[in-house]
DNA sequence: ATGACGAATCAAGATATTTTGATATGAGGT
DNA sequence: ACCTCATATCAAAATATCTTGATTCGTCAT
């Protein structure tokens, strides 16, 4: 098993790469598939579909299969988890010991 | 100049390492300085140098700097950039043109 | 069953990120 | 000025990510 810092890490590699922010560009305007992506970005069929996996597996995508093809879409939940984890990543909590920094009196 | 692309990943990769998150984690509580964050983390001193650049180009941590010593701490509005962007990278929008999948009639 | 096509997987090399140890920089204190 | 300590930077090695081309898998049509 992972740690829970690998787990939200999976999470925002979504967004760290640059052919991956030009999918998601792509898909907010709607449902796309595949084959439309790999032209739009120019990138070959095996890069497209290895970043898509990740992209599904960060949960801010999802795949929906129609015979041979593959269209993808932006989730509604996953992006929305994505926006409640980063919320709790930088908000300050008050914590019950004392926290005063231990390098200087 | 880099693209906007970049730019962007650049925020996110703030959460796309471990290390980095353990780092966030412990900014919740409050300021830290340099020398408590290598002792909570297990890293070394050059390793810990080497993200918390990463951080504060972020622009998620910022760095306040004491005498010798250097106190990082979540920057309020550097969250909040990230937060607005996560949202605009994954809210949908309405095309003017017509947007039909190309692969199907 | 066979063939065609879209997408996933694999293996290799290319590139980028991370770690480590050594050295440099900069702020205080003597 | 000199020394000490905290942090930053550098260079090399270790590791992870990404790209490419070949192959495989799954769906549909004949």
């Amino acid at each position: 098993m992972n740690t829970v810092y690998e787990e939200n890490a999976k999470i925002f590699k979504a967004f760290c790469d640059e052919n991956r922010l030009r999918v998601l560009e792509r898909l907010r305007t709607g449902e796309k598939c595949a084959c439309v992506l790999i032209e739009d970005l120019g990138i070959g069929q095996s890069a497209l579909s290895y970043h898509m996996k990740i992209l599904v597996e960060s949960g801010v995508v999802s795949a929906r299969q129609e015979g041979k093809w593959t269209h993808y879409s932006i989730s509604e939940s996953g992006s929305a988890r994505a926006m409640e984890l980063l919320g709790e990543l930088t908000t300050p909590y008050e914590e019950r010991e004392a926290n005063i920094c231990g390098c200087r009196a």
